[in-house]
DNA sequence: CCCAAGACCTGGCGGC
DNA sequence: TGCCGCCAGGTCTTGG
């Protein structure tokens, strides 16, 4: 699924067609989401404007008057602008119907995802409480992550996965950015310095902004706004590839698992 | 507070 | 070809 700049890539395919426009119809056609899509919203959104589309983390924020909906896509969900007459296809969940005649439809076959909505047009939920800096944005740097690490016994890879340390990093560009920066994934978070802290830091701003420069990664049918794919998947230096040779020493990259999760790296090249 | 594991759900793949 | 087990981008929840 979506890892955020995936996530950031949909905000900026869709914003231009979705910014501006109002709300016809919602139509559901399957609440059981994460959790279900609440009751009602359909009414509640019927005629209102969208005003503008945001992200933060891997959620995507859309700002009506008075009320923001609140969309994630899971491990699998896309968001896609169809015209009306395009069939609908299984796992097509729900479509927001524009005055422009476009269609918004969400799809998301493992329906991790979630359409939720909360009054106000700050951070007002409880899903949005409690989470750290943006990765690209001002407030990340390696001292964040020095100081937080402090204590700290779980592997570095699942340390920079939490969400309330920094947001928006999951299991993908995980394993990119602590390739790229020469630290092993199973190191405890507590036992590196703040100067590995900044390679990280630098290294996970990196890597986000290429992969969104590249339109993210295409994984399974991953699409953006327009329903393309992404063409950062070729740029990947150690996900997906445990076993193959490392872009850096040419030995065998070794894929483990740390979390629960699939974990590949070079024995020599990261420390 | 910190950490590990379980939960949610469908589809695709490899192996037999 | 068919069935079975395992794996997958996330993250909330629970229990120690």
């Amino acid at each position: 699924m979506p890892e955020l700049p995936e996530v950031e890539t949909t905000c900026r395919g869709i914003a231009p067609h979705t910014e501006g426009q109002r709300i016809q119809r919602l139509v559901v056609h399957d609440r059981r989401l994460r959790w279900p899509v609440p009751a009602g919203l359909e009414e509640r959104v019927k005629g209102q404007d969208i005003l503008r589309v945001e992200r933060r983390a891997k959620y995507l924020l859309m700002r009506l008057p008075g009320q923001t909906l609140l969309w994630h896509l899971g491990m699998s969900g896309s968001l896609r602008l169809c015209s009306p007459d395009e069939p609908r296809r299984t796992h097509d969940h729900v479509e927001l119907q524009l005055a422009s005649g476009q269609v918004l439809r969400y799809h998301d076959p493992r329906r991790f995802g979630c359409l939720l909505v909360f009054d106000g047009e700050d951070l007002a939920h409880p899903l949005l409480e409690g989470l750290g800096p943006e990765p690209l944005g001002p407030d990340f740097d390696g001292d964040v992550l020095f100081r937080l690490s402090r204590g700290r016994k779980a592997p570095v890879k699942v340390f920079l996965m939490d969400a309330s340390v920094v947001v928006g990093v999951g299991n993908i560009y995980a394993n990119e950015a602590l390739f790229r920066a020469g630290i092993r994934p199973d190191r405890p978070a507590g036992r590196i310095s703040r100067e590995r802290y900044l390679g990280l830091a630098l290294a996970v701003r990196e890597i986000l902004a290429a992969a969104i420069r590249q339109g993210g990664s295409t994984l399974r049918d991953f699409v953006n706004g327009q329903g393309e794919p992404g063409y950062f998947q070729q740029t990947l230096a150690v996900y997906g590839r445990g076993g193959q040779a490392c872009t850096g020493c040419g030995a065998a990259l070794v894929e483990s698992r740390l979390g629960q999760r699939s974990t590949v790296y070079c024995k020599y090249c990261q420390r």
